[in-house]
DNA sequence: TCAAATGTGTGCTATAGGGAACATACAAGC
DNA sequence: GCTTGTATGTTCCCTATAGCACACATTTGA
């Protein structure tokens, strides 16, 4: 299983012409000759902060490589609220239900602060897939992790109260971001935790307080995150470990 | 699209001597070659009330093809407390994860009630998967179509309060097992509904006083059904509806 | 037949968080 | 500057339900 030379990123990379890195794992450990195949129809894009990657019961049109930043997977509910069932990162890729043959998903996905992706067209992508099948079963196998993720998040959803689960999400969001200062409304981070804004906003107050966060006017900064970690509940390191386990486990 | 003549259903019923129908839907509408192919790795079992399919961490052995009956799937906390964020009944399977490429899951399944099932050995479904690629596509989409039902339950289960999600859960399951009556302790539904026993006794003495149940020591029977459908969350009409939009949906 | 285990109804208290109201801070446009 | 809109911080009340405790009924099985 010979590294692949640091060149041989360039056939991608020529595609819009300047010299950029590939970090989403999905991409990045293609075998080569699937990777050549691909590349042609994939279209480096960039994302704004809250940009809908896919709206709730929409035909699905492209799919997404996060490349840099993160999306939410979002339940909505007929009267608007909504809860957030799953986080997507660079190990991971947007519109999943096209590889098992539907068109649409009930779910919304949107992204979190600014980012990058390679997006491609989803009919490409169906008709890509059967050609490379190491790229396929990628897809299949992160499937299966995003699924279990939501399950975790589900029963965190219901057990563990709002300060908990705010703690978890500031360390899961912080994680993929990569330090980075999120911009971040309570209606928003209520939305994501199914609960109201003013409870996110006393929870906010007392991580604040205890000198885990300074959060002003929607700019959150872990200030210790050790105490973070403390404060949140054990789904944060369960769903670390579930993810890095199951990445590695092969039948 | 031909029929397949009743008699084609006799190599199977072979296996084991005496005639029965086949009603799982997954096994169901096989093509005949597959069918003939798989058929010889089934065993069938008969499963006892809360019989655990599979727990929490163990390597995955054998897969089901649930006949009759149903069965909960269960996210379950370090500290042992649980919640249902799947329900499986003749249209599912049982080891999902093995299809994946995955040999373990993180979840807990076990059986609501007496039924029937087709086993199958894990080594010989990875084997068999390859040779059968309408069965294989068949359990792909039929594991993102549970994944859906989790997520949406998962927003339930957050969103809705214990008498919404009570009557919803005694819905979906008096539709999977067609009419019978549960036995089901409170305890039982506490850990479904991630919940104490003693607020589901509440909401349970509600549903009865409404008339919509009856319930005594553990027996419950849906007095009428209509009310108990509006006393349930939407949720109960969300998740049939996807059901069957997706079972129909192709790309 | 009695004791132990199990399932249930109920009542009590404490608390998280839903729901609403209101004042403040910032940003955009005039 | 002023106006308007939007996000925030805070407080209050009130309900659902967690967390307990205990009595009682039923089943099991020694």
């Amino acid at each position: 299983m010979a590294q692949l030379p640091r060149g041989s990123l360039s056939d991608f990379d020529r595609v819009d012409g300047d010299q950029r890195e590939i970090a989403n794992i999905i991409l990045r450990d293609l075998p080569r000759a699937e990777r050549v195949r691909l590349f042609p129809s994939l279209e480096f894009v960039r994302l704004r902060l809250h940009q809908v990657l896919h709206e709730t019961g929409e035909i699905i049109r492209s799919g997404y490589f996060l490349n840099d930043g993160m999306a939410s997977v979002l339940t909505v509910q007929p009267d608007g609220e909504s809860v957030e069932v799953g986080l997507i990162g660079k190990e991971g890729f947007v519109g999943l239900p096209v590889i098992f043959g539907f068109k649409t998903s009930a779910l919304r996905i949107i992204t979190q602060g600014d980012g990058t992706a390679y997006r491609i067209d989803v009919t490409a992508l169906r008709n890509l897939l059967p050609e490379c099948p190491a790229f396929e079963r990628q897809l299949l196998r992160y499937s299966m992790i995003l699924g279990i993720q939501s399950t975790q998040l589900a029963a965190c959803n219901r057990l563990h109260d709002v300060e908990e689960r705010l703690a978890r999400w500031l360390l899961m969001s912080h994680e993929r971001i990569g330090g980075k200062i999120l911009p971040l409304t309570q209606e928003f981070l209520a939305q994501m935790l199914g609960t109201r804004r003013s409870t996110v906003s006393v929870a906010a107050s007392l991580l604040q307080k205890a000198g885990m966060i300074s959060y002003t006017r929607g700019n959150v900064t872990i200030q210790n995150k050790t105490k973070l970690e403390a404060a949140a509940c054990d789904c944060y390191q369960i769903i670390r470990q579930q993810r890095s386990r199951w990445q590695a486990e092969t039948a």
